[in-house]
DNA sequence: AACGACCTCCATCAAATGATTGAATAACAG
DNA sequence: CTGTTATTCAATCATTTGATGGAGGTCGTT
């Protein structure tokens, strides 16, 4: 068992970004509301005030969080787009599944955040409404489902957004999933995979689609 | 702009009840932390104390809450059950989906609550971890999917769960992903039975499944 | 050593929040 | 009307939680 003290020895990481990485976690597991300023200080090992010193207040670093959270996916998504250049459509789709799964099994906390910012409202609404970009067009380029960045259809934009749903939502819920099919993790994530693939193919490859 | 106590006049809805009703929406659109005795109780136009009065502490609230919506979904999942009766597969299917998502439309909270359940923590898990039963394997057998109510394949279940959450994600993400597709309410819904129907009903008359 | 910039923590505050108490009120049986 | 029970509310408490101030510490430069 390592404590949070010897984490920070080991790592030449500054504090602000360790509290950001704790706060990204954390945010995700419990929310906003849910997660409280000393649970991210007790886990990084700091006090409060050390927190406050670097990130202002609790609204700010939750909205750093998200938009580092959406800067990383957007990154993702690039990198994606540069491997499946040329490809046949099924494949493209089949290596965007896979790429996207295993890097967000490895952070499941960025789709614990992108489901909480889409499902549940918070407090105080009106003050943290800071602008997130929406990419739903983006990835529906990135994945080669549409050959205009700016102008995709509200069908192709729904099946994007189901897909993406449906990744996160095997992502943030094997806790709850998982011991429902009594897998492994890695039978698991490769049931994931399958069914998303089984699923989600056939929609774009079907009809005809912008 | 009808006020808590003008509902409360006009329905003859126990207190108790109404509570129950309020709690239900606000846990749902905020999650359990994000949502306050106090915001319920004025909500409902009544004193904190009152809620206690009738409820015990939040937690028994929270756990009545969930119990509640859980009774109601497995009673709509009997009704769909009772109305796809000797139909063929993808008409079975067309159906569910048609009923089910009518209804969550009516009822987000429940979407909301059950995304709730699934994808986030809150601090006191070790005490308000009630048993709920999980009934993916009953509604493969409600909507026709499996001839066992009890064993039902792994991929099946994997299937269903990702119908469900689809539906759920469309639900509780109206608010978000509407603006993005510039639709009306009933556009909205229409094009999410389409893209539900579309994807989802290939997935179970492909192949074989239990 | 002396200085200063940067960082961290202890002590503390004010507001929010879950919960309780006791008094007031309503409903109702006899 | 009277007594009883059930309900509601105002006032209050204890804890949690976001936030701050100032003392002390570390480190590099001179």
């Amino acid at each position: 068992m390592s404590t949070p003290l010897d984490k920070a020895r080991r790592e030449p990481e500054s504090m602000k970004a360790r509290i950001l990485t704790v706060a990204r976690r954390l945010f995700g597991e419990y929310g906003f509301h849910g997660t409280t300023t000393r649970m991210i200080a007790q886990e990084v090992g700091i006090d409060i005030s050390t927190l406050h010193y670097h990130w202002g207040g609790k609204k700010d670093l939750y909205e750093s969080v998200v938009l580092d959270i959406n800067k990383d996916l957007r990154q993702k998504l690039l990198e994606v787009e540069g491997m499946i250049h040329d490809r046949p459509l099924a494949e493209r789709l089949t290596i965007s599944i896979d790429v996207m799964t295993d890097y967000l099994f490895l952070q499941p906390c960025v789709s614990n955040l992108i489901l909480f910012r889409y499902f549940s409202k918070n407090r105080y609404e009106g003050n943290l409404d800071f602008s997130v970009p929406e990419f739903t067009a983006d990835i529906a380029f990135s994945m080669g489902l549409s050959t205009d960045r700016k102008h995709v259809s509200p069908e192709t934009k729904m099946k994007v957004v189901a897909l993406m749903n449906s990744i996160h939502n095997f992502i943030s819920g094997e806790g709850f999933f998982r011991p429902m099919l009594d897998l492994t993790h890695e039978r698991y994530v490769k049931m994931v995979k399958d069914t998303l693939n089984f699923i989600h193919i056939p929609a774009f490859t079907k009809a005809g689609d912008g």
